[in-house]
DNA sequence: CTAATATTCAAGCTATCGCTTGAATGATGT
DNA sequence: ACATCATTCAAGCGATAGCTTGAATATTAG
């Protein structure tokens, strides 16, 4: 009675899938991504009830994607690897590439300013040694406090109006947020570009910086 | 009352994953990898109904995941690119690396037999430059005939312990089947190696192998 | 040991999924 | 136009997913 090895294996596979095929937990990914955290820190930020991002979490884990570990009262979720970011970039980058309505949401973020090419971390890494770039972080002050690019500037988008009078137009800036999925630095972008400023959006997010090996200050 | 840009993107890429979620898709998926073909030799192949095989089709086509276009009567699905093979193959690499099920059942597939390192598809080349190396290609003869690796043998699974008594036990023998979704190439293995035979299993399939741009004779 | 806190479990509800069946649509050849 | 073949659509069914609510289970503090 028991079921063929193949079957056993694709429905193995197909459960690491289904594990990012509701938003909820991709919302929940990019969180941990940004760093590890409990099951309520992670409720705030999402704005699921503890109990459902409990289950999110449970889900997550069963599909391999993520690990906890227990410290005092808390259960700290991380990611289990850099493989889970891998897949949740490549994902996306499928769904750029073929999905129209994709193209549609992305180009609305521009907002009819020109949305110029990302720029490559080597070539952020680059233009820093240089230190002829200003970094944007433009996620919320606690997670900038968890980690950030060192020198960046951390501008809430609200306050990013204020800000922009006092940016040096000849400078060119660097906005970046969350990852892949964040869309906080696009409208950044795309705020500053229509105030003349020479901006340019990150490729990735702190999650890929850090990925990458290179220096993240707290 | 639009949604959010990012809730609307996160639905996108969770469409995506969704459709990599049934097991029925991911053998579909494996077939379509094999070469291009029509609704009904996909149904026949994985043993769904036509109506089913058709929605699962539409499913993976609104992901982005194939492409179908029009010929005469039939119409024809083809894998959209590249990027459909390497979500498939990371997601497994996540499960395997994570899931200990998936070790279990892959240890199962050995069969008690040790099981080697597969032969990178680079060293493959490098053999057959070489002539030395004996390549069985255990897919059905269908497929087999579809395309497959210069040189390679064509061997039913079922045939393989009449075959195995005409096999040098000096030279080198891979196996290959569809892809890495495919267990038939392991269980080859197993047979062989069982009879003091020296084989090992090719990475991947002949999918990939076409994806590296090699020689494929029809 | 008891109280307080963080997380998980369990039950219930609605919406969706995967599959089946039978009818409708599209393209081709006579 | 008609018949034929391949595919898609539409309706229906049982199973499951995602969310909520309220209770149960750790773990630490007093």
């Amino acid at each position: 009675m028991s079921i063929s090895p193949k079957a056993a294996l694709l429905e193995e596979y197909a459960l690491v899938a289904r594990a990012l095929s509701a938003p909820a937990r991709l919302t929940l990914l990019e969180q941990i991504a940004q760093g590890e955290r409990g099951v309520e820190a992670l409720a705030d930020k999402t704005g699921l009830t503890i109990a459902n991002t409990s289950q999110h979490l449970q889900a997550l884990r069963r599909a391999g994607l993520v690990t906890s570990r227990r410290a005092g009262k808390s259960v700290i979720y991380r990611l289990s690897d850099a493989r889970t970011l891998a897949l949740m970039d490549l994902i996306r980058v499928v769904a750029e590439r073929n999905l129209a309505q994709v193209e549609r949401i992305l180009r609305g973020l521009s907002d009819g300013a020109d949305a110029p090419e990302p720029v490559s971390r080597e070539e952020l890494a680059l233009r820093m040694a240089e230190g002829s770039v200003t970094i944007l972080d433009v996620r919320p002050a606690d997670e900038f406090a968890m980690g950030h690019i060192p020198g960046a500037r951390n501008v809430a988008l609200a306050d990013l109006e204020g800000i922009a009078a006092t940016l040096d137009p000849g400078t060119e800036i660097v906005a970046y947020c969350r990852g892949p999925y964040c869309v906080y630095a696009h409208q950044a972008i795309t705020a500053l570009r229509k105030r003349g400023l020479n901006a340019r959006r990150l490729e990735g997010g702190l999650p890929e910086w850090r990925e990458d090996g290179r220096l993240v200050t707290a």
